[in-house]
DNA sequence: TCAAAAGTGTTCTTATTACACCCATGG
DNA sequence: CCATGGGTGTAATAAGAACACTTTTGA
């Protein structure tokens, strides 16, 4: 039998890319450093992997830890092991991203999060590590996953307007969509249920208020459908995508 | 600054799903354990990352060593980290995928590959430890990738007809494919280059023989173009993919 | 009555699908 | 001359893209 103590071994950590969608600006969570090394810069919030401990548990543990928040999308992305990228040794880091509701983030006590802040995706940069690069990773993984699985609800609050959903994609994928074809494209999948409520106390005409079905999704799936917010394929060289 | 002593530290292998095609079959390539645990089961091949070496290189040195071969595709899937995976302990694997020429495949003197056989991907079951699992994700990857990026290419030789590379996309994708729908597809795009040459010595009329070219491809991107052999939207609850 | 965002259809263009016969070669 | 796989086009359908005005509300 394999003795185990015959191979190198390395520490391990979870690295969190926390997502939140706080009205028209796609948010992710991190945590300035109060201590060497890269004291004083960003990070993405992540600790150290318990020895008895699945690693999926432990990304679910850190997050919660972090938000006070569980039954959240937790998905894996990418590891990284590039023997320099910790200056105390080496450190295998495995990432993680997770969609929350802002909403219902609250700053536990005890945590790390004393000092998280949710920056704009556009300013997460010059981060602590090779965090930049892990960002990079799970916003991509991000922008392609939820074309293809309605994972953007997660972000949304229960009820939420058909603009704000539009806003949603257009944060995640960095493009400008069309109303009418984003909403044609939406409402024929059959996905939401309309609450027969509005928005109240606005200064304009109040939006329907919709919620994800998730009975609706399932009966989709069933059918051998499947969600797609579609990438242009137009052979004129544009990044816009449309509708 | 941080003491890694502090926290617990894992073993971390690589495990590889090395895939080939061999006239009309997608291969993947498992050895058969010759110790415990797993005596006697099939396996993938895969071992235990220095403690001085990045990950990717851990990759490409094992499959170095298994297969003779370098400048192979290579993709870091997803990293598995159950704490009973392993019955002797903690070893935390990430699982890569790499396509390879199956003709340039030479069994290494030295190597594990003296025991590694190119199984049929539909008989790759049963496998030790979480192996199938890993299998399984890997394979799902390679259906994803192959649809978006050319790297189907990579398991064909350098020459080959365009009834090669349906049935690697058949095999790879598990569904039949419209002759004349994929062939028109994959034309239009122009991203082979034909060697006015043809098969010879068959039974029948003699194919074309085609070559990626590389240069087309860049060309192509540049224009903004995506590879895509998507799969079918249609309501009509298929598992069929169509042209 | 003004400003602000909600809501709504049609036409055009492009991509996808389904489908069947003749061709070139070796045995 | 037969068996085998190579090679080819068109018509119907479905999906995507472009685009502008009217409605409802609060201030």
């Amino acid at each position: 039998m394999l003795i185990l103590d015959n191979f190198d071994k390395s520490a391990v950590t979870v690295d969190n890319v926390i997502f939140g969608f706080d009205d028209e600006d796609l948010k992710v969570l991190l945590i300035k450093r109060g201590e060497s090394p890269f004291e004083g810069s960003w990070a993405l919030p992540g600790y150290f992997v318990k020895g008895d401990e699945d690693l999926d548990k432990a990304a679910k543990r850190v997050l919660a830890e972090l938000t006070g928040l569980e039954n959240v999308y937790l998905e894996q992305v990418e590891t990284f092991g590039k023997t320099n990228r910790h200056p105390a040794g080496r450190v295998i880091t495995v990432a993680y991203y997770s969609l929350i509701k802002i909403s219902d983030f609250k700053i536990t006590p005890n945590s790390i999060a004393n000092r998280a802040v949710w920056k704009s995706t556009s300013f997460a940069q010059d981060l602590a590590f090779d965090h930049d690069e892990i960002f990079k990773a799970c916003f991509n993984r991000l922008k392609r996953k939820v074309r293809s699985k309605p994972i953007g609800f997660e972000l949304l609050p229960p009820k939420f307007t058909l603009t704000k959903l539009q806003q949603l994609y257009e944060a995640i994928l960095e493009v400008q969509l069309d109303k009418r074809n984003f909403r044609k494209k939406i409402l024929s999948m059959d996905l939401l249920h309309y609450l027969d409520e509005r928005e109240e106390k606005v200064a304009h005409r109040p939006a329907k208020l919709y919620k994800f079905d998730e009975n609706k999704y399932q009966e989709f799936l069933s059918k051998g459908m499947v969600f797609d917010i579609s990438e242009s394929k137009s052979k004129g060289a544009k990044k816009k995508l449309k509708f």
